[in-house]
DNA sequence: GTCTATATCCGGATAGAC
DNA sequence: GTCTATCCGGATATAGAC
């Protein structure tokens, strides 16, 4: 049972952690929801929370990117309306879940950022990693590789806030708007028809 | 010094939980930066950590809603330009503060979504205020009502988004890209030039 | 590997002297 | 209004029996 105690300590703190955060989730919650003792957390985690937490933020990140890469392959032929049904997608999951299952790591970053090093480079290093996938997605929208990644960029960042409004707000709404949005702005950036100043 | 007492407790909430979130600040660390005591905490928010925490979110909501309507009014005077301009200013603003001053809501948002109720309630009223003031903004852009707030949105949702991404790289990078591509969204929304599917 | 027990400290909250 | 003292629970972390 030894390689299952540790899978089930890190999807209970997984689980946990999206839904309270990683200040607001202690390791006896972990413990409990896992079924174990705190003991057996550092048995398998010597470096106790915040090694736990890394391993959380960097499997949980690959498979949360691995689920949007196959959202968006699976999706609608034409790229930019596969973005547009990444968002529809994401606006079912998360009313289906009581609006806890957004992105798995968005909180735990922003309450890092300025207070824990190592991992504020952790979550850094999977957003960086999913700015890769998504860039190459919108290499079928853009040829110019500057304009593939800021396409990436504003689908991740639109992506990131929308969560964080329809959470507050409890409403799918926000999530549909931004993939309004997003394939507005991938439309505009295909054609290539939409300078910065467009005309009035 | 009573008046002086609470303002000093405000203002030392606000800062810690910009940097360290909501359950990541203790009420000690908070009398400490504002030189009181936990007592005098109690004295003036007789609903403790929770009251506290609302009256921050609310009247930090609305200095910072105010501050972005200053810079989008004191910005270039097309209104297309002014967004990109605020992206830029919220860049230089977060490196000056050593990626720190960001969102004032967005961490809290984020911890009390799925735990605690009435703070929940409180930051998606402070974002449906912002986006009511982005909207009127908008108009300026897109006649058609629906239209105005949902590229409102686009532009909150990416700010913030953007926040996430340049605190964790500690680099600035993506509001410059997010404000690049707020800018093409809102300019292809005004020509009305980019239909949802453009032409390949 | 797992469990109990415990050490040490900090969390929010309150009562009451001054 | 301010300050001291304190309650009680939970935090992370460790030691050691089994």
């Amino acid at each position: 049972m030894a390689r299952d105690t540790r899978e089930r300590i890190t999807t209970a703190a997984a689980t946990l952690f999206r839904r309270q955060g990683y200040t607001g989730t202690g390791l006896q919650q972990i413990a409990a929801e896992s079924q174990t003792r705190v003991g057996s957390i550092y048995h398998f985690f010597t470096g106790g929370k915040d090694a736990l937490t890394a391993e959380v933020v960097r499997t949980g990140g690959a498979a949360y990117g691995a689920m949007v890469g196959r959202i968006l392959a699976n999706g609608p032929d034409d790229p930019v309306d596969a973005l547009g049904a990444m968002f529809e997608q994401a606006a079912v999951d998360l009313a289906a879940t009581d609006y806890a299952d957004a992105c798995p790591i968005a909180t735990i970053a922003l309450e890092v950022a300025s207070t824990n090093e190592p991992l504020r480079i952790a979550t850094a290093e999977v957003f960086e990693n999913w700015l890769q996938g998504l860039t190459a997605f919108c290499h079928q929208i853009v040829d110019d590789p500057a304009g593939a990644r800021d396409l990436a960029v504003a689908v991740l960042v639109t992506l990131e806030g929308a969560f964080i409004l329809a959470r507050a707000a409890r409403d799918p709404e926000p999530l549909l708007a931004a993939g309004r949005s997003v394939e507005r702005l991938a439309a505009a950036v295909r054609t290539g028809s939409a300078d910065i100043n467009g005309t009035p």
